[in-house]
Formats: structure tokens, C-alpha cells, sequence
DNA sequence: AAGGTACTTTGACCGAGATCAAGTGGAAAC
DNA sequence: GTTTCCACTTGATCTCGGTCAAAGTACCTT
């Protein structure tokens, strides 16, 4: 098999995962092994996936739903450190324990496969590999796209940066990829984009309603969204770079 | 070749990159071709080894000396997003251009492979995979690590925590691994640490001096550094965790 | 319809860190 | 020796975002 045909499962329409994950689908027509470990497991809405510091027995997608990857300090601070959106990896193979929280934002579908014979498959079959360091390189693009906001943005620049990458990832999901007003709805209390930002509730909630009455964005309700104009909202976010941002 | 056999460079003593690297030395007993593709490249402080959006026509690894990598925005704002030490691996196979500028700090020697011929490797060569996935997950944590320190902690946290990891990283170059005091030089002069940790120079020469006040550390000279008492520094840092940080 | 709960908004005030501005010290250059 | 330069320190003031508090809103359950 080519390298072009290794990676060339980006547009396998049937795959409830699709590209950027270890596609169950994708993978059983080749690999039957795949099937066999694999299982599906859901979770409610502020449910806990995986406990900072717990044994990690499987690996994963997000077939459907949002979970956050959380750090926190024993003194409660906490900082969201990702979004995991349908499509995205979940887990670390070669390592044993988790490295922080991950927690159901909403209702929540997963594809999991247990963690040892992933990683024996690994070691045989090496486009796997390959394809997981893709996707970490992607994830740490994001990460460190993501500390030029923590580091250096204002408020209202990081809620701009945080309306713009949900866009984003929304219009990959749904290709749909036009110009014109952008409708969406946040997948996130005011609290958790607090979290992911580096600031508190409140002053999100005020960074919105600013940019509400400086017709950036349009609320219909508190979590329907609309982008009239998205170049005008990037302007805002401070953001150049139009490309990048996968977290 | 069995998973552990791969896996088991890690103390090949005569390789001046170590373990995190693709080992040219190591390889080399091996792969003959990773030989015939590498080459060596001298910096001298202050030159930028890459700069952003330019295509990268080699990967490699550093071999002595410091850099950095940072992302800008457009009204001059910068954010260092990690710091490359020797044994660090600089690249992305699968991708064309870079994206942020690679600064060296130090002069620098770094050990190159034309990027075309690695990749090509990359499939022939499984665990090269592999191993670049470990050193990137480990990356990926590092900088997860510091979005807490850029998002949630205060400019005396941020000082300490970035002592604590020049420290360890330090340490497991040195192997020097014992309690009682520490004695290090600061690689990087003040504006490059506020550039780090979102803070301005000033902000860090007042927590840096509070620190000296409060005999958390003493300064010989102000690059020459002090640690009595490293669970001190920890503390005044915020951290439980005293694994992970590898950046 | 009434009450409860969780989420959100808004206001008043405060403080950590930014900004602007001098001043210091040490090493290289003349 | 002294001049220059650069990295660093220190001071005064201001501002953005945090903190504390109260009120508003939507969605439950009963």
C-alpha cells in the first residue's frame, strides 16, 4: 500500500468519525482485527470520562457530542486545555495513566478500542502511526495557536478567538463552506468558556453583550449565535492566520 | 524487532542528542540511509533558524544551545510557544511550511535530515513513526501544561514555574538528581521569559526580585541563579504535579 | 400557576499587572 | 579612564479584568 492510500481516508462519507480519527469504518475494510476490539460507549451530559491521573484502559473517537479536556490546580483553579469535537482522538497509546480530565460537555457518543491490542496493532500495522502523529501534530498546532490567546490576547479578543475556531470546526463538520450571516449555536455554558479562556463567567458574559451592541454578533437566545459578517469577527479576534486552528 | 528493542535508545551515551531525538548515532547502526541524509548546521544567538510560513526543507534535532519558537501577531504581540533544548526535535514530516519562527537563544548546533528523504524513511521505517508520535504526545503535554501557567496562574506562579522547569529539564541532562541546593544559569534574558509567560519584562524583574526578598531564590549574578530549597520553589509555582513538563 | 434551580446578566468596587518613565550596573569599545 | 550601550531594576500611575453582590431569565418539577 502507498503512502498516498494510507492517509487517503479523509472523504469516507459513511464514517460517523471521519478523517481525522482512527476510522472504525474505514479501517475494518482493511483491517479486520480493528472490529474486533472495538465497542461503543455513551455518556450523559457533565459526566466524567476519564479522572486526571486514573488508569486509561482504551483509546477513542468522539463519534457525537463535546467534551473538554480539563487541567486544575488543588486550589480549584481550572483551565480547559481542549475541545473534543466529533472526529477527535481521545488518548495516549504507549501511556498509562490520563493527563487530565476529560469531561462530556453534552450527551455523548464514543467508538472506543482497548488500549493494548491498539497498541499492539501499532506496532504491526504502521500507517496507524502514522495517522496518530498527524493528528497530534494537529492538536499541538492547536495547543500552541491556543497560548497566543491565553498569553497575549484581551478579553474581547479571546471571545472573538473562541466564537471563530467553533465556526471553524462547525463548517469542517458541515462543509458548509460560504460567505454570507454564519448560524450557530455554543456548545458551551458561559462558565466552561471561561474556563477555556483563562477568564471568569462574568467576564465573558460582559465580553458577549459588548460585542452584541457593537453588532459583531446577534444573539436569538442565549446560545444561538449569528455572525453577520465573519471577517469583521476574525478582525476582532486579532487573528491573521486563517488557516491553523483545529483544537 | 520487538516493540522494547525500538524503544530502546534511550541511553545510547554516545549520541550527543539523547533519548527525545531521532538519533543519528543510534540510527545510524541501523539505518545506513539516515547516515547519508544528515548534516550539521551552526546559529549564532539572535538568528532566526526558521521563520513562519516559509517552507521547511529539513527536520532535526538540536544538538547544544537554546532556541525558541514563537508566534506573532500582526501588531507585534508575541508569545513564545516552546522552548527547544538540546535533545529537542525541530519539524513536522507532512507538512510544508512552518508554523512559527524557530529563534535561537544560544548559539546552536543542530543535527539535520532533509525532509523529503526522512519521510520517505518514515514509511519504510515504522518505528521512526512511533517514536516521533511519543515525542510528540510529549510535547502535546508540555505545552497543555502551559496553557494552565498562561491561563490561570499569577506572574509570581508563572516565575516559579518556569524556573521549576529550566531546573528539571536541567536535571535530566545533567543527571543530576539530588536534593539540597541548586545552582543554574538562566538561559533567557528577561524579555524572552515575559514573552513565555504572557507577562511584560518588567512585571518579571519585580517577581523575580520578590522572589530573591522572599529567599525563595538568590541571584549571584542576574542570569546566576539559586535554588535553597526546590519544594519551596514548587509550592510558589502551584504545582502537585511533579511529573510531566517536558517542554 | 407556583416554586425551584441552574444559567446568565449587570453593577460597584478593587487590585494585579501594564504602561510610561527614570535610573542603575556591568561589560565592551574607544 | 571614560564613554557607550544594553540588559535590567525601580517608581508612579492607570486600566483591564477579577471579585463580590444582586437581579433577571429560562426551564424544570410539582
Amino acid at each position: 500500500m502507498t503512502l498516498k492510500a494510507q492517509f487517503d481516508h479523509t472523504n469516507c462519507s459513511e464514517c460517523p468519525i471521519r478523517h481525522r480519527a482512527v476510522c472504525a469504518h474505514c479501517e475494518a475494510n482493511e483491517l479486520e482485527e480493528l472490529e474486533k476490539i472495538k465497542y461503543y460507549r455513551s455518556f450523559e451530559a457533565g459526566q466524567t470520562i476519564i479522572w486526571s491521573g486514573d488508569p486509561m484502559s482504551f483509546v477513542g473517537s468522539v463519534v457525537s457530542g463535546i467534551a473538554s479536556l480539563t487541567q486544575a490546580m488543588e486550589d480549584g483553579r481550572t483551565q480547559m486545555v481542549g475541545l473534543l469535537l466529533p472526529s477527535d482522538f481521545v488518548g495516549r497509546p504507549g501511556r498509562d495513566t490520563a493527563p487530565y480530565d476529560v469531561v462530556a460537555k453534552t450527551d455523548l457518543v464514543m467508538c472506543c478500542f482497548r488500549k493494548k491490542p491498539f497498541e499492539e496493532m501499532m506496532v504491526t500495522t504502521p500507517h496507524i502511526a502514522q495517522r496518530l502523529l498527524e493528528m497530534t501534530l494537529d492538536e499541538l498546532d492547536a495547543a500552541r495557536e491556543w497560548m497566543l490567546v491565553l498569553g497575549r490576547k484581551t478579553a474581547r479578543e479571546k471571545i472573538a478567538s473562541l466564537l471563530s475556531i467553533i465556526v471553524r470546526r462547525d463548517a469542517t463538520l458541515h462543509a458548509s463552506s460560504a460567505s454570507g450571516p454564519i448560524v450557530f449555536d455554543l456548545p458551551l455554558s458561559r462558565e466552561a468558556m471561561a474556563d477555556y479562556l483563562g477568564l471568569t463567567l462574568e467576564t465573558v458574559s460582559r465580553q458577549i453583550s459588548a460585542l452584541k451592541k457593537d453588532q459583531v454578533i446577534t444573539l436569538e437566545s442565549k446560545r444561538h449565535v449569528t455572525v453577520p459578517d465573519m471577517g469583521r469577527l476574525m478582525e476582532e479576534a486579532g487573528d491573521d492566520t486563517d488557516g491553523g486552528f483545529l483544537i
